[in-house]
DNA sequence: CGTTGTG
């Protein structure tokens, strides 16, 4: 469409000049900011010279400038967001919003557009095959600053051997091989395109679960498949059932999928790799989120949308405003799952499940993904589920037993020079002449920009990444960071879930979160796909209530626990102020299911567990229990 | 504390 392209030329233009008011100048990526001339239109990207081969692999061509990939990569040009800082007046303001909804699609048979065969796909002479960008572009140029290449990431021989449970009634079998399910011509030459050689094993687990229609609360390792693990089942079942088409006139948008995350750059990664997974297939994947202009994504919806991604703010504002129905929803998925069911989001969970006109449960496939899983969520979860499958994967103490754990007493103010000796030590090891990313996370916004500031005077590359900054910001500095041109990152929670950032080498907990969840979330930003990794923590007296279970989880993988540290946990686990924190006992996730736990099954009515659990083999369970803070069989430290 | 829509 000629309108989209010469709006995207004008976004580009608009973002451009868009003077990143950074503190630090290395934050700053438009300094060479590209001409129109090298702007690359949305239906030509990923393809230099002519038409992409079927098996290309990204060209070796000379390797652009990172301004110029990170151009091109971008989805659209977004002009950059001013504004003031404080943003969100508070929790209450999605929940609060009374906007009556409800998709004026008489309530017929939600448009099943008659005469379907005027339908987009079918137009003559629109081959959107032709159109659509290369998704596998640039995703070895990315890796070219890096002397490694591995792309997949992936070291699948790290991940034989790990235990697996499974509980719910007529689980089926999983896998070895992905010829083994019928997925599809289009899709397997996506897999092979991604260079998965064979199933990881939540895939093994998961793919005929979903396949089977199954719903599914799946834990399991980021990193090891798991975004392919829910989008193959997704994308064939799509292609199994192809749906008639939308009415050519409607304005609204009907998904048959929905994917929801916590966070926007998570929303953007699940987008991007849902993307190849769906090359070429017809299935149409859209990511809407908030911080960029919605008019891009508006116009994506209308041209049609199987798949969409997106994050429950903006989600919740094209639902209100009638551009998205859910009426068609068969896949609903949350990423992130425990997050997502967490005090901040749940309430705009529930209502985008429960209130707006989502099928409900039963009706549509409920996936469930998160690599920790208190058990208080999980009975949350159990709301939005019917008759589901518990599927926990992951080898005792992986990941953070790959990960060398330190913790360090630093009083809050020696903190910025113990960083600056940390840093420096590291600069002179200069891991093997690689590029070493070093994430550190600060509890604060505010401290973030502080940090980053300080880190830049004092001649270190840094950028951030918090909620604070525009979006554009944020995906620049995301970017500079990936590519080495900053290989500090100060981050908020914002970076702490799901970011699959190749070769981070170290992550630093400057300041120590208050939840043993998401220490275990950070940390597993390294030391991923069977690489080794180093997390760092800063501990003193305000992280007293992190003591005790910091120590069991750093037990628990095999890291040698500070004299000092035991006795702050064993202090804490005397006067206790702990408390009110509903993760601070040791109800924490362990590997299995609520459902078989007396003191969790309380009225959680859950989708029935259908008692027998006859995937079962006998009593793996012996040792754990509750009280132990992590169960027998697995471990709590996934991701 | 952090995350998530606009204006």
């Amino acid at each position: 469409m000629r309108s989209s392209w010469a709006d995207s030329v004008a976004n580009a233009e608009e973002s451009a000049p868009a003077t990143v008011t950074a503190p630090a100048p290395a934050a700053n990526h438009q300094s060479g900011r590209p001409t129109l001339s090298t702007y690359v239109p949305p239906h030509l990207r990923g393809r230099s010279g002519g038409p992409p081969s079927e098996n290309q692999a990204v060209p070796a061509a000379a390797p652009a400038p990172a301004e110029l990939r990170s151009a091109a990569a971008q989805p659209s040009g977004y002009a950059a967001v001013v504004g003031g800082n404080s943003r969100w007046s508070g929790p209450a303001g999605v929940g609060g919003s009374s906007a009556v909804v409800g998709p004026r699609q008489g309530g017929g048979g939600g448009g099943s557009g008659r005469g379907g065969g005027g339908g987009w796909n079918s137009r003559p002479g629109w081959d959107r095959r032709d159109r659509e960008p290369n998704p596998f572009a640039n995703t070895e140029a990315a890796d070219v600053d890096f002397e490694s290449q591995e792309n997949t990431g992936i070291n699948f021989d790290a991940y034989e051997d790990i235990p697996v449970e499974t509980s719910g009634h007529d689980v089926p079998p999983p896998v070895n091989t992905f010829a083994e399910i019928d997925l599809g011509d289009a899709l397997n030459e996506n897999i092979r395109r991604c260079k998965y050689v064979k199933p990881t094993p939540v895939q093994r687990h998961a793919i005929p679960i979903a396949i089977a229609g199954r719903d599914l609360m799946a834990c399991a390792q980021t990193g090891s498949g798991k975004t392919a693990a829910f989008c193959f089942p997704i994308i064939s079942g799509i292609l199994k059932s192809r749906p008639p088409q939308r009415q050519r006139g409607s304005r609204t948008a009907y998904p048959l999928a929905l994917i929801l995350s916590p966070t926007r750059e998570l929303s953007m990664q699940i987008h991007e790799e849902a993307r190849k997974f769906s090359y070429q297939t017809g299935v149409r994947v859209v990511v809407a989120y908030g911080g960029a202009p919605i008019h891009q994504q508006l116009r994506e919806l209308e041209r049609g949308v199987e798949i969409l991604v997106a994050t429950p703010g903006r989600l919740m504002d094209l639902l209100e405003r009638a551009r998205v129905s859910l009426q068609m929803i068969k896949y609903l998925t949350l990423d992130e799952a425990d997050r997502m069911l967490d005090m901040g989001f749940e309430p705009q969970i529930r209502k985008i499940v429960d209130q707006m006109d989502m099928p409900p449960r039963g009706a549509r496939q409920t996936m469930l993904f998160s690599a920790t899983f208190p058990k208080e969520i999980q009975r949350l979860a159990s709301d939005f589920l019917a008759d589901y499958i518990f599927l926990a994967v992951g080898r005792v103490g992986s990941s953070t037993d790959l990960i060398a754990q330190r913790v360090e007493f630093v009083l809050e103010a020696d903190k910025r020079s113990y960083l600056m000796d940390l840093l420096h030590a590291q600069k002179a090891n200069g891991a093997h002449g690689k590029q070493a990313l070093t994430l550190v996370f600060v509890e604060t916004k505010r401290g973030a920009d502080a940090l980053e500031d300080w880190l830049f005077k004092n001649g270190f590359l840094a950028t951030s990444i918090h909620g604070d900054r525009t979006q554009q910001e944020r995906e620049s500095a995301l970017r500079s960071f990936k590519s080495g041109a900053t290989p500090l990152l100060v981050a908020t929670d914002v970076a702490a879930r799901g970011l699959d950032i190749p070769h981070v080498a170290h992550v630093i907990n400057f300041d120590l979160p208050n939840d043993i969840d998401d220490y275990v979330h950070r940390i597993g930003r390294t030391g991923r796909a069977g690489k080794s990794g180093l997390a760092t923590a800063f501990f003193n007296e305000g992280n007293s209530s992190l003591a005790k279970p910091l120590c069991e989880l750093m037990q628990e993988a095999n890291q040698e626990v500070p004299p000092w540290l035991e006795r702050y946990a064993a202090r804490s686990s005397y006067g206790g102020g702990g408390g009110r924190n509903r993760r601070s006992g040791g109800a924490r996730f362990g590997g299995r299911d609520f459902r078989r736990d007396r003191d969790f099954r309380g009225g959680g009515s859950g989708g029935g567990y259908g008692g027998g659990s006859s995937g079962y083999g006998g009593g793996g369970y012996g040792g754990g229990g509750y009280g132990g803070g992590y169960g027998g069989g697995a471990t709590s430290s996934w991701d």
